[in-house]
DNA sequence: CGGCAAAACTAATAAACGTTAGTTTTGCTG
DNA sequence: CAGCAAAACTAACGTTTATTAGTTTTGCCG
């Protein structure tokens, strides 16, 4: 008759949701049961829905979580009066921050998001299409300012994306390097290759 | 009544392969039904275990031969005597075009890896670990020759790979980028980041 | 300490899954 | 055309799944 502990600032809900975060990457959405998500909280399955309205509703809210995360993030970048470059140095560090402090959750939205139900999934697509354009179109004025060489914005915006995304490998040697190192070597490394 | 069409090359057992690999990227392997595969196939069900073992034997096939085949490539790559730059940017276009002519394959290869039994999971891992570590070497040479740009080696490799695999995002946009520039814009991106 | 809602439990259901068994059809070979 | 293996079919089995119904326990508030 084990209890669901909130945490200091978590609902009931919130711990859930973590647990779920964590189970999902471990073993994909469709693999993992809301069984083995009731043992890791450490209550029977059928307790969690008095907490939650069923297992879809788990991968919305990490799903949206981690886009609206990323979403807000650049509504504050963009309203920085600093230049192009520097504008994305700080995109590039925040999505390496997320990927490392957010780990379940960024993952579990990179590569579950598909399992959404519409209208979530369509909604979900849109926003990060929505996302892409935003940097698309900041690359081109980089361009447009000389900051950056002249490139296809959309490829620019997609090596960006998908390397950082790639971090996800990094987990297992986390203790050969330093985080300061590796952010430092990969903003390097997808900056250098694009300034002018 | 209807019945496998095997291909010219391919045998009826390859012929249930691709289709296992188109549905599995489509649904994720999990998600994906026998059911589903033989109606994609043409067929009832049970006729599927006529050609193969089971659900998990058409994964493992479809992760090996692409893990294989980037060995190989890199078996040849490694005996051409031309410079560290230009191995790598062969290596990197190898990857592009593996990408964009066995998109489905690549796709599962990279995303559904994790559903492989033992000991195929524990196979495929140190395959793919074993890859990464001859790459790191190379990059270490070209620091070494001065070549590339001093940094960490194991973070390159991450961006490089990470970079290209993100390519599956770019299927949806194949009709307004000719892939000839995808991939030099790519290749330059990546390159001119980390060549000294 | 009595009462009441929140939240745990047990039991069960209907659906979907991979796979096997047993049977019929197909299509080649002599 | 007879015969035979390959490969299709139908039917079914045993599990596992998310979820619901109904009941009991918990823990707070007066």
């Amino acid at each position: 008759m084990a209890k669901i502990k909130p945490g200091k600032n978590d609902s009931k809900k919130d711990v859930i949701i973590q647990n779920a975060a964590v189970l999902f990457k471990k073993r994909g959405y469709s693999s993992a049961s809301m069984r083995e998500l009731a043992g890791a909280v450490g209550v029977e399955a059928p307790s969690l829905y008095n907490h939650i309205g069923g297992k879809s509703e788990l991968l919305q809210h990490i799903c949206f979580k981690v886009a609206n995360a990323f979403t807000a993030y650049l509504d504050a970048a963009e309203n920085q009066a600093v230049n192009t470059v520097t504008m994305f140095e700080n995109i590039i560090r925040f999505h390496i921050h997320m990927m490392l402090n957010n780990f379940d959750e960024v993952y579990v939205a990179n590569h579950e998001w598909k399992h959404l139900k519409e209208p979530y999934l369509s909604n979900f697509l849109i926003q990060r299409r929505g996302y892409e354009k935003r940097l698309i179109v900041l690359i081109e004025a980089g361009i447009q300012a000389k900051e950056f060489r002249n490139c296809n914005p959309y490829v620019a915006v997609l090596t960006i994306l998908s390397a950082v995304r790639g971090l996800e490998f990094w987990q297992q040697h986390k203790k050969s390097i330093s985080s300061r190192v590796l952010e430092d070597d990969m903003v390097n490394h997808l900056l250098k290759g694009i300034i002018k």
